[in-house]
DNA sequence: AAACTATCTGTACGTACGTATAAAAAGTCA
DNA sequence: TGACTTTTTATACGTACGTACAGATAGTTT
């Protein structure tokens, strides 16, 4: 792996090697995630992933390391722009006074969906790959550390709108949530399957549904008062 | 792949040897439901369940065939069972008179719940199995065949009470509660990572939460009356 | 122009994979 | 016992894998 860019100054420099190798450095890396995507991690070669990218065999390993090295870099590729979409939502939400479990849920999953159905798609893979791992216990370590902050500070918003949960409970419903979003992201071709309809290629056409049941879901697991 | 046991007559003979033949089979079926389960399709090798079974490597194939027949081999041999179940408790349902969605989601969920958290780590491998493939596009022709006919009968059922409710929010409902099961079902570490409190090991244990969370999903999500 | 560096190509190495199969072993039945 | 079937062993084949690296190429700096 190269060592690009540690320095501001380096990468401020005027030197158009560095530029194009970032630039096949994000070629590779795309390919990768649009790989692992489709297949996870086990199934991809790195021959697969060279001929995606256009490149061969040995760039790969030059710009992305290991098969390991690669996977990771993926993965916590694009972590840092949708935290912070979903921190800003979450601070627009508390800057406009009350917010219902409804505006919460809404906040938490709009920009993942938004991201998963924009042109991009790269980001549409990027949420695929997320989806396939996140339900896998071997990955939950590198899940924890990317993922697991954000969701804390919403967790403390829901706490505060019902305060006789138990930790537990909120960490399931939340889990939950993610889980139905995840799994729309992922695929709608079971939705296609039994609703016997052609159904919305993308992720965003069931943003009020999903939210409908997320928030339905949690109001009811979740008691307002000190029951259960 | 040998031909085993087609004919009745064959099962009840009294040959030893397809006894033996067959309590083999079973082992390494086993040993491959644990090791897919485990790992996936494609990061599990021959000579890896070979191992996990206690048997060499030409008896894998033998009973087994092909890596891919072995595992849907794996993926088909639960269904009956299952499908049973399910298919039981709903008839159950309608026998006692009048019920509700939340009598839906738990006579759908239950069996699932109960298998997985059976004293029989093979039941409950298969659960995670079946959790890992579920949001797998590449899957979804096998889990058509093996699971969409009843969860058919339980949409038909959940159209009786909202009959407002269109083909696409039905099958989109359906499928958001077996995602959510199925995420329990597959792992609780990252819900005892974010409330930072040891989780229940056993699926079941969520039965209560998970149903909740499900039902109230469902009556948000479908209207009761026509609107939306 | 010459020295230097970053990037890329082509190829090779050792390993492990899925699968096939010949021969041995074990069990059945006449 | 001896012919038979089923099951198991041991081994081999061809392929594809991840990785490494020497050398070629292209761009930069002095």
């Amino acid at each position: 792996m190269p060592q690009p860019l540690e320095n501001p100054e380096t990468s401020r420099s005027t030197d158009g090697r560095l530029a194009r190798g970032e630039a096949t450095r994000d070629r590779v890396l795309d390919a990768a995630e649009r790989c692992f995507a489709a297949n996870g991690f086990a199934a991809v070669t790195i021959r697969q992933i060279a001929r995606e990218a256009g490149v061969t065999l040995g760039v790969v390993g030059f710009h992305g390391g290991s098969k390991d090295e690669l996977f990771g870099t993926v993965l916590a590729r694009r972590t840092d722009t949708l935290n912070a979409l979903r921190t800003e939502a979450l601070a627009e939400l508390k800057a406009g006074g009350a917010f219902t479990i409804r505006d919460l849920v809404d906040a938490y999953l709009a920009p993942y969906l938004q991201i998963a159905s924009r042109g991009d798609p790269q980001w549409r893979a990027y949420a695929q790959l997320i989806a396939r791992i996140v339900s896998d216990d071997q990955y939950y370590p590198q899940v924890r550390d990317l993922y697991d902050p954000v969701a804390r500070t919403y967790i403390d918003e829901i706490r505060r709108l019902r305060p006789a949960a138990s930790a537990e409970a909120l960490a399931t419903v939340l889990t939950l949530t993610v889980s139905s979003m995840l799994s729309i992201v992922a695929s709608r071709v079971r939705i296609e399957g039994l609703s016997g309809k052609p159904a919305g290629d993308s992720p965003l056409d069931y943003r009020t549904i999903l939210v409908d049941f997320c928030t339905g879901g949690i109001e009811k697991a979740l008691p307002p008062n000190e029951a259960s």
